[in-house]
DNA sequence: ACAATAATTGCAACATTGTTGCATTTGATA
DNA sequence: TATCAAATGCAACAATGTTGCAATTATTGT
């Protein structure tokens, strides 16, 4: 946890933000998950640390997500989820969500989108790409 | 619409469900729709003609997704987005997304699912694929 | 170390989307 | 047309996210 705290504050002095307690603790959360995970999963780790207003959460989150720290999945339940921006993901990549216990990991790849024909007219800009089975603890 | 009041009405007959006015309205204006629709602009359309309390709209929209008369997309926003199951709406295909005007429309096909390679343990249920970009008239 | 200042935070209030319980109304059927 | 389960409307609630504004805090120059 030592490593991710400075681990945190390196990446958000690189980008020119203040050093907050709060920030700092939200990506070092995420800097130690494995997974996405949830506003509601962050705001539980936080309360038993570093009680911090659900406000100040999301513009952090959104901060971080504008900073390229972090990137946002959404995986169809209408709730955000959040991960470290790691090597592999400053490229598109694909998710799998597992439809029993809910957890998001990343994939490696996208299709080609050279692959794929739109109608006429359309300009492609992004693919969002979510597998969903059961996680190999669910199956 | 007479037609669509009409084929609405038989297929609701069809799945051993009452016909009433709000479950055939809300069919009617899905049939007559190229794109999926939000509840929103759902509620709104029957507004003009056939105002319908909220939580009708919700349970309508459930039934009828159930019934496999419609479907369900997830586009991102966390708002879901409905459409008629038509032939080619019987087996997955993806969809895309204007990321200016927000019109979701339905895509052919989807990647074969054995090119994906999950992690060890992981079972496959579904893939949600979703394409970002301008539409013809947003470019 | 300290004051100045701009960025960040907390709070309260609100917005949107969706759900639940229960009493009332309505469509299908005998 | 009477009956009765199914469908609806209403009120209240829940979850997730947003906005405005005053108070606090991190950084910078001295």
């Amino acid at each position: 946890m030592m490593t991710h705290n400075t681990t945190a504050e390196d990446m958000i002095r690189h980008h020119g933000g203040r050093a907050t307690v709060g920030r700092i603790g939200i990506l070092a959360i995420l800097l130690a998950e494995q997974h996405a995970i949830t506003h509601r999963e962050i705001e539980q780790q936080l309360s038993e640390t570093l009680p911090l207003d659900r406000v100040t959460l999301y513009r952090t989150l959104e901060w971080l997500v504008e900073k390229n720290l972090i990137h946002k999945v959404s995986s169809g339940d209408r709730v955000w989820r959040y991960h470290v921006n790691r090597e592999m993901h400053t490229h598109q990549h694909a998710h799998f969500k597992c439809t029993r216990c809910a957890q998001v990991i990343c994939l490696d790849d996208l299709p080609e989108k050279r692959n794929w024909q739109l109608p006429t007219g359309y300009r492609l800009q992004e693919i969002e790409l979510t597998f969903k089975g059961l996680c190999a603890a669910c199956c």
